[in-house]
DNA sequence: CGTAGTGTTGAGATCGATCAAGCGCTGTGG
DNA sequence: CCACAGCGCTTGATCGATCTCAACACTACG
């Protein structure tokens, strides 16, 4: 009955089997699947913190405003991901979060999160992974921005696009569709859309990747890994410590 | 019987009670403390990740190598910090983890930490709670990094540093000593020495704040609130979906 | 007294920001 | 069909914040 599956399930069994019980679960707590057209806001900057949304279709924008109306952009989700994750903790959002392409989210309410935390533990300990493992890309990105060149960030920004892209579509190999424009890179990377430009240009000039339209084309991924000392974060996650039912 | 609880409970009822039960279970798990003078690893990078570490007393620092000898320092971690959760999705650390001054640290196997997601979904609520708000908190050093000139990024710094020790130390006030350097100082913020001694010049010739030796005592905490469009991650945080037991 | 660690200060170099102009493409409306 | 506006991208010129390099002061410590 793939139908009934959560799209929850369905993005997660990509690392690992969840009892049939954990499954059945999620199917209920699921609620409907929403549509947004680009540009359409998912939740703003301190709204309550009610729902946690799986994508499905569609590439999403969490970021923040600055005092000076320059703006920060926190994390692109891509289907598969997990948007909300970091305001667990707390009452209201921290970012806002806009549609960048047609999308569609799977919501489903925080607050049934305790039958989850009580009723599933594996599936409880693969959310906590996950969000282990988004912390961890965050601390590369950190690294990344406050250590490195603009041509360096850029490659950074590029690797972990694609890698994040293989794992929900492993033929992606070298070649994807990236909706993101020069602005919205720089807000991500903390680089201005100028240097992004100029960055892209080394980028091209030393042969590693090719821009086509929208398209970009990944030419020699060893030389933008050692430009900025990329650890691929997709490949290994341990799994072996989850419970067992 | 005080001698018998967990120094994870312990630190982590600044939050939320705990049933008995939870705090039995984590009793049981912990193993003995351990003593770290100033300078002793507590691992290295690419050791396999097994433990998690609650600090009791003293300040670690977890940091990162570039490939240039540079470093980034990832977090500062205090008394009733966990340490280790970023590594939670991984079979590897990806930090070096070292006492900045004479610590001691709870050790807890994260092999066991399945026993605690069958067992006890109020604690694991907790850890996923805590583990959000470093996330957060994260968000808001990338912010500041990405965004922000170096007076700026030092106020942040400091503010991070008084908001998280009076959770654990309501007395702290306006005044606290740090024992950390500028060198180390500017690994976290992304700036050299010199610019955090110029930045701190700046600050003071503001009035915003005093050092004293190894002491900082905030004279204006709004300003720098201001400077840096500060928000406190550390009063605020929802417990209300937690399960009941 | 010598050494190591830490912080301060100055001078010059550098990278990315800022400002500004222009190009190509697209969609719209006359 | 053309004029025009809007958007994204590119390119050049200039500016400025931070880095780099270097020298020096101060302290702790053996």
């Amino acid at each position: 009955m793939p139908d009934h599956d959560s799209c929850l399930v369905s993005k997660l069994s990509h690392y690992v089997d969840l009892p049939a019980s954990d499954k059945a679960l999620l199917a209920r707590l699921e609620e409907a699947t929403e549509e947004y057209p680009a540009g359409r806001k998912v939740y703003t900057t301190g709204d309550p913190m009610e729902h946690l949304y799986v994508v499905q279709v569609g590439w999403f924008c969490a970021y923040t405003g600055l005092a000076d109306g320059s703006r920060h952009v926190v994390r692109i989700h891509h289907p598969g991901d997990v948007i909300g994750f970091p305001d667990l903790a707390f009452r209201q959002t921290s970012v806002d979060v806009v549609a960048i392409d047609h999308g569609r989210l799977c919501p489903f309410e925080k607050s049934v999160l305790d039958v989850v935390l009580e009723e599933a533990p594996r599936l409880t300990a693969l959310l906590m992974t996950l969000m282990s493992r988004e912390y961890v890309i965050f601390i590369d990105t950190l690294r990344a921005i406050s250590r490195m060149n603009a041509p360096a960030r850029l490659a950074f920004f590029i690797l972990d696009l694609v890698n994040r892209l293989r794992i929900v579509n492993p033929r992606t190999g070298d070649r994807f569709y990236c909706p993101v424009n020069q602005t919205m890179t720089g807000d991500v990377i903390g680089l201005t859309n100028v240097s992004v430009s100029r960055s892209w240009k080394v980028l091209e000039a030393n042969g590693w990747v090719e821009r086509d339209d929208n398209a970009v084309i990944i030419h020699d991924e060893k030389a933008l890994r050692e430009a900025c000392d990329y650890a691929d974060r997709y490949k290994e996650m341990d799994v072996d410590w989850f419970p067992k039912r």
